[in-house]
DNA sequence: AGTCTAGCCTAGTTATACGAGGTACTGACT
DNA sequence: AGTCAGTACCTCGTATAACTAGGCTAGACT
């Protein structure tokens, strides 16, 4: 079952600062990372994935750094800074309330 | 802890077609039953509901019916159509299929 | 008279996902 | 040599929808 585009909305950079909180990652790694972890879930584009990262860094919670490989390509990898932990810890909360509060309403006897 | 604006986004149609499911309600009371059930969690504002209903009726999900009170007050009670029950049964699937795939992202542990 | 609650409404602002396009390089196949 | 797929980055425009801030009516309480 596909999802709206809408219900996405609020939960990209979170799912963003989930994934740089294990490892920096750059972005086209990023889009497969989560594709395979949420088994064909999440297939981001990257109208979506580029602008949220560059909203990220602007807002200091992550911070990119581009590298050189052998072969001459460039790659901008992205690292979680501190304040990115801290509001990734408010955003997990934020996540948890809220789908808890979801089923409250959509799932009443569970 | 409270949600962020966009983080509703998509969610609010599911949880207004949830609501009607049961019993034929008018938007006031809408307002306050989200409020109940999520134990205060929920508290829509009036340029998010009336929209979302009026989307849902153009749609044809709800229909709504003006009832004139004894006092010579209205309310406008919306009822969930055949179609509308339809498309609640793939909201919720849809539902179910996003949190558990943003779980399996920001909760790998579980 | 003023404030509160119930009850409905909408126009404008804002945030953001995405489609569609662009650039540049590599390697494989024909 | 040319084409195509894959890697890797980017941005502009459009659509969607939540919310702010206002408007309207009416009854009850202070």
């Amino acid at each position: 079952m596909r999802y709206g585009r809408e219900l996405l909305k609020g939960n990209t950079e979170s799912l963003l600062l989930s994934l740089l909180s294990a490892r920096p990652m750059y972005g086209y790694q990023i889009i497969r990372e989560l594709e395979q972890r949420s088994r064909g879930y999440f297939t981001f584009k990257e109208g979506t994935l580029y602008p949220a990262l560059h909203r990220l860094e602007r807002k200091g919670l992550v911070q990119g750094q581009w590298q050189r490989l052998p072969s001459g390509q460039e790659r901008r990898y992205y690292h979680i800074t501190d304040k990115g932990r801290r509001a990734l810890e408010e955003k997990l909360a934020e996540w948890r309330g809220f789908s808890r509060a979801v089923d409250s309403i959509m799932l009443p006897d569970s």
